[in-house]
RNA sequence: CGGGGUGUAGCGUAGCCCGGUAUCGCGCCACAUUUGGGAUGUGGAGGUCGUAGGUUCGAAUCCUGCCACCCCGACCA
């Protein structure tokens, strides 16, 4: 049992916020908005982008670096991209302090002020564009895949850790294609390996889908995304990807020659995923002992503690701690050997379900004696005898690690099954939005003014419109009119 | 930006209404006994009470300004 961890039922979002920084994953910082990210949770990051970055290679990316400012111009060459970003925008206007002639302290030099200003980036278009115009000149330039590893900020109301912080770590993948099949097609696979990744690293089993004209990346002619449910009925926006058309290659006059010898407009995508992808993975399987890590993204999968009274029993069942360690790295499993003797083992063991490490060995003088070792499973808390002759330790671990990343999936999967609905009449609606919470699947006339209006009754906003949703006539849950197939409603993080 | 709330030791808090130099728990340090689910005892260290001013013989406490943070809205990955 964890000391005084909310319960989940009791307050969800304490529960999260408590649990952030109980687990050492992340903490407030002394800037507004902006946290800390702590080792312990900065390297599920670190786990998270080595997955990620192996598989945009594998599909044909490579990383860049382009500049965190950008000029305040070039944010408004693109008009429905400034219009959605504006109000979130950081501006740079100064480049000087200096001590100031009262003496009370340092300020802003006035004579400093910046020709134009800059703005930190909320997202990479802008500059990218800017600079792929000189670096696309034909056919033969493209596809232009790259993917970048930055940070960004958007200045939000109201902040919460790994969910919506004003600077946060992402990627963004920026593509250029000679056609729009291609640029789409780069899209919906770019969403697909979103997809892939949440599902078998994260255990998270996601929708994937289309958002509606009103949710869409402001720039973007469409935006797919792949949508998780949390514990507590809401749904989290897990990653999106952009077809661009050729609004910023417009903007930013780039142009191909064609092979025909014509000159057009290059198609462009983007796509990203940001820590938040933190929170999805903290608010979809931790429980009310603490975090539960999925053993792909655990920073170690497995801890062995040490029982023991006095230096000669350490010293006996360390021998045998190292042994099993050695075997199990071999075998490619990550081990944290926790031989402090500042802790207790009781200690230890609450320390490593708090934090999520999937399996727990621990080893005393009675398992020498008897040739066992204590194993305890992290998703359900489980714990049994192991005889060590039975099965080499690290077959036994690698079975309970896929058995433990897959219950974890499965548990999620279920979880969303049951939270989600079909629901046929607006009272229907109404009711299980206010109860159970949820997906609901329901009918929509496919216009934005029925969509706001159940956002502003409801809260509800569509998260996707699902990609393998089936096609059949209904009418639409609210205004009664013909709708062609059912969208995903839910309150949303 | 609107509504509500809170700032006291590393963390969580009592004291504030009714002014007299700060309470308790966790954590920390030392020693001893402990070690198979967050040990116990004894001793100890640690505080400009968010900040600036005012009232007063005297302010954590009363008054005013400012700052920060949290929660609820609008905004958003």
């Amino acid at each position: 049992m964890s000391k005084g961890l909310p319960k989940r039922s009791e307050d969800y979002s304490l529960w999260y916020n408590e649990l952030v920084k109980r687990a050492d994953l992340a903490e407030n910082s002394a800037v507004r908005g902006c946290m800390v990210i702590k080792p312990y949770g900065y390297s599920i990051w670190e786990k998270m982008q080595a997955e990620l970055d192996r598989m945009f290679k594998e599909t044909g990316h490579t990383n860049a670096y382009f500049p965190l400012f950008i000029p305040k111009s070039f944010l408004s060459k693109e008009a429905s991209h400034v219009a959605g970003f504006a109000k979130e925008c950081a501006v740079v206007t100064h480049y000087r302090l200096k001590n100031a002639e009262d003496g009370s302290g340092i300020i802003v030099d006035p004579d400093a002020k910046l020709e134009e200003e800059l703005i930190v980036r909320p997202t990479s278009e802008t500059v990218i564009w800017s600079t792929y115009k000189n670096w696309i000149q034909s056919y033969r330039d493209l596809p232009l895949l790259v993917n970048q590893w930055a940070n960004v900020v958007r200045w939000e109301m109201r902040t919460r850790l790994f969910l919506r912080t004003t600077e946060f770590l992402w990627q963004e993948g920026h593509t250029a294609h000679a056609t729009a099949k291609e640029a789409m097609d780069e899209t919906v696979q770019m969403m697909n390996v979103y997809a892939q990744f949440a599902e078998e690293f994260m255990a998270l089993p996601v929708v994937k889908g289309m958002k509606t004209a009103n949710e869409r990346f402001a720039g973007a002619d469409e935006t797919f995304c792949i949508e998780a449910m949390m514990q507590d009925g809401k749904a989290l926006q897990a990653g999106t990807s952009h077809f661009l058309g050729q609004n910023f290659a417009k903007a930013f006059e780039v142009k191909f020659a064609t092979k025909e010898g014509g000159l057009e407009y290059v198609w462009g995508t983007s796509w990203g995923v940001s820590t938040r992808l933190m929170g999805a993975l903290i608010m979809a399987h931790s429980d009310d002992n603490g975090l539960v890590l999925p053993p792909k993204l655990a920073p170690f999968q497995v801890v062995i503690v040490p029982i023991y009274r006095g230096e000669a029993e350490l010293e006996a069942v360390s021998v045998k701690a190292r042994e099993i360690m050695a075997e199990l790295k071999k075998a490619g499993i990550s081990v944290k050997y926790d031989d402090r003797d500042t802790q207790k083992p009781g200690w230890k063991f609450a320390e490593y379900e708090l934090k999520g490490v999937p399996i727990r060995i621990a080893i005393g003088p009675r398992d020498l004696e008897n040739g066992t070792i204590e194993i305890a499973r992290r998703d359900n808390l489980t714990k049994e005898q192991f005889e060590l002759v039975s099965l080499p330790i690290s077959e036994k671990i690698a079975i309970l690690l896929d058995e433990i990343q897959e219950g974890i999936y499965s548990k999620a999967f279920n979880f969303r099954s049951e939270m989600t609905t079909e629901v046929n009449s607006w009272n229907e609606f109404k009711e299980v939005l206010e109860g159970k919470g949820g997906f609901i699947s329901a009918h929509w006339d496919g216009t934005s003014e029925t969509e706001e209006k159940i956002k502003d009754l409801t809260k509800a906003t569509i998260r996707c419109i699902p990609l393998d949703r089936k096609e059949e006539t209904g009418s639409c849950i609210y205004s009664g009119n013909p709708s062609q197939g059912r969208v995903l409603f839910a309150k949303a993080y």
